[in-house]
DNA sequence: GTATATGCAAAACTTTTGCATCCTT
DNA sequence: AAGGATGCAAAAGTTTTGCATATAC
């Protein structure tokens, strides 16, 4: 799966900028915020303006290929959507993301849905609390 | 239940801004953006200033009164806490915001918790899809 | 009277946008 | 060559803050 392939399916263009910051979204940590992609993409040495970070992650969103959240503390959080389906568990302390998924709470969700009639499109659930390493 | 005790109780002099902040949050609609707040007392004849909105809310949420969610679109809305934890359907549509609350929700959160050793302290739910009414 | 709250305006932050220039195809 | 992308700077939107004045106790 190359990433020029990511982008020419997405049907934008491939440029430097938009494979660079994949890139950076493809690295360990999986999740960041505007902030962080651009100081990754500085810290490496490569140049780039903050305002295409944000256009970038913003088309990435709009082709499907980037999630954003918006957790506590106001700034978007983006990932790479890999097709799976998760939520999330924020450390408070470290600020860490935990991803997982439980298949009795996303079957709830639609029930609950469904007894207020009302059409369930998509959700966010969140937990915040302390991770096992800041204990 | 007075107005003003609760502010007393909660360490705050009791002021007419403050009181006309709260007495909105006791509206009928229950969720409202500090721009909400800040119109619904222009609406009403009170004078007050937009910073005064966001300074009283957020002192309210450090007193407890108030929680604060940060929903998709950017601004934080406000509700009051009576103390009965639920979590949210947000119409995408009308924005109307109605809650909920599962059991097997909030024990399989807990359980998802336990089981990576993460302390809970707390999560945010909020289902986006179409009301019954925008339908 | 003293401490605290408010109003106003300006600042701080995050995110978006206009426009000239540059790059991809 | 043509359309779209980037960089820069400025704007927009939300929330916070400094400071003089006003208010609660």
């Amino acid at each position: 799966m190359s990433t020029a392939k990511e982008l020419k399916e997405a049907g934008l263009k491939t440029t430097l900028p938009r494979l660079r910051i994949l890139s950076v979204l493809e690295g360990s940590q999986g999740h960041f915020t505007a902030e962080d992609v651009y100081k990754a993409l500085l810290d490496a040495g490569e140049e780039i303006a903050f305002a295409t970070v944000y256009r970038v992650l913003t088309q990435f969103e709009s082709a499907g290929l980037v999630l954003r959240h918006n957790f506590e503390g106001g700034r978007s959080v983006f990932e790479l959507d890999d097709g799976q389906h998760h939520d999330h568990m924020v450390c408070v302390k470290c600020n860490k993301v935990t991803e997982f998924y439980d298949e009795e709470i996303e079957k709830r969700q639609q029930a609950v849905a469904d007894k207020h009639g009302f059409k369930l499109e998509g959700h966010s659930l969140t937990l915040y609390g302390i991770c096992k390493e800041c204990q």
